[in-house]
DNA sequence: TGTACATCAGTGAACGCGCGTTCACTGATGTAC
DNA sequence: TGTACATCAGTGAACGCGCGTTCACTGATGTAC
């Protein structure tokens, strides 16, 4: 029992290991140069020995991209956690700032999750619930302000929900009140233009258009706070 | 005359056939799948021939990056004069579906100039000016609109232009009325949103969460202008 | 108009590189009686 | 507690691949007198 224990132990903390050399130079050079014979060369171990731990390069990503989504997830629900938990605004931009100082710290795992899709690879199931983490931080705090009646759902009906997926609202907790109600609709679409403005800061299309990102970036913000009737 | 002439435009019609041709390759297999020696297989002639027309690989993908810049700046303008001059709405409208519509037909080039920035290359100054074509289309609109007085320049001050680059605002022609008028920093949030939104839609992050990917593109489209103040 | 020369396009072989993945193997570590 | 066996980790060589780029070269096309 402990000598099973002590080999898968042993097992998962190399298992690790790789992940983390792959990160590495996932980080420096992008996903395009991630090699399986670098990061095994890196730990002193045949390249073939990485074959016991990851069954292809693309299971190694799918591993990167995972904790990708769960680095960042987590970055952006400690943010929002620290902040008091009446002052909704104060929990939007929280959520909304370490989503960008993550990516901003991490621009390469950021592109690996964000930007354009690894040719030849399919997401698997397994990303989906990850990748999912600062939307659902950006609804529960919605969601909150519908419940202690700060946020109005039916504020603003431009642009109806029937074009959002049919359940979402109730999986993600969303108490949009009446049937015909925006809010979820501009829910996604704030979430969406978060990271649009991430992308453009990152990938360098704002260059000689925006002059402080980061001043941009909160006004932007506020803005979308407004958007959706975050007081 | 004639000669040198008939020369250079047998040159000209290669270079551009070589182009055509790496532009199929990147359209259907994406940018980290092209390869010179590919597409001179296509063509029949040896690899090292394409270098008589592009000295690297790297000039080749500068031309594919102009290229695909060009043809999406092309069909959002083309869209945008079809519509009728006075309705700033319908110009605003006819602009952001052409670039989703262009997209959705051209995901991989869309891929190319929207996406991750690919690793090792440093885009030049060639690419700045088609790059910034639908981003002026958009401006033209509102230009428009405070020209003829239906858009106020001053109707929200929240988020001032103070973050947008020095001598941005009088470059793309934006007539801001007052010194702390916030359109110019609302302007280049529709038009990054507008990226945000087809990138999220193309790169597959609305895959569960939108149902109704046209509909919802346009409700969002609608709230931009709105943003902007186009009536 | 004809000829000597220069320019250019295209060839084919080669260099050097690194990759993902497979496979038969050797030891070491764990398990069952 | 000791021993026979099974499982697992890791090795090293090899397969087969395709890439970007260089280089000396051969013909063809254009130019100048």
């Amino acid at each position: 029992m402990t000598a099973a224990g002590t080999r898968a132990r042993v097992r998962a903390e190399l298992t690790r290991e790789i992940a983390e050399v792959a990160r590495r130079h996932l980080a420096s050079d992008g996903a395009a140069a991630l090699s399986l014979r670098a990061v095994a060369r890196e730990l002193g171990m045949a390249s073939s020995a990485v074959y016991r731990y990851f069954p292809s390069r693309d299971d190694l990503l799918t591993r990167l991209i995972v904790d990708a989504y769960d680095a960042l997830g987590t970055a952006a629900e400690q943010a929002e956690a620290a902040a008091p938990r009446s002052d909704l605004r104060a929990r939007w931009r929280a959520v909304c700032s370490a989503t960008r100082a993550w990516a901003v710290a991490h621009p390469h795992e950021y592109a690996l999750v964000y930007g354009s899709p690894v040719p030849g690879y399919a997401a698997p199931e397994s990303t989906i619930g990850p990748a999912a983490r600062v939307g659902e931080a950006l609804v529960r705090v919605i969601a909150d302000g519908v419940e202690a009646g700060t946020v109005d759902p039916a504020a603003d009906a431009t642009g109806a929900d029937s074009t959002v997926a049919p359940g979402l609202v109730e999986r993600i907790g969303l108490p949009t009140g009446e049937p015909d109600s925006s809010l979820a609709a501009r829910a996604i679409l704030a979430w969406t233009t978060l990271f649009g403005l991430i992308s453009f800061e990152l990938f360098g299309h704002t260059n000689n258009v925006v002059s402080d990102h980061e001043r941009y970036f909160e006004d932007a913000v506020d803005r979308l706070g407004t958007m959706v009737g975050v007081p």
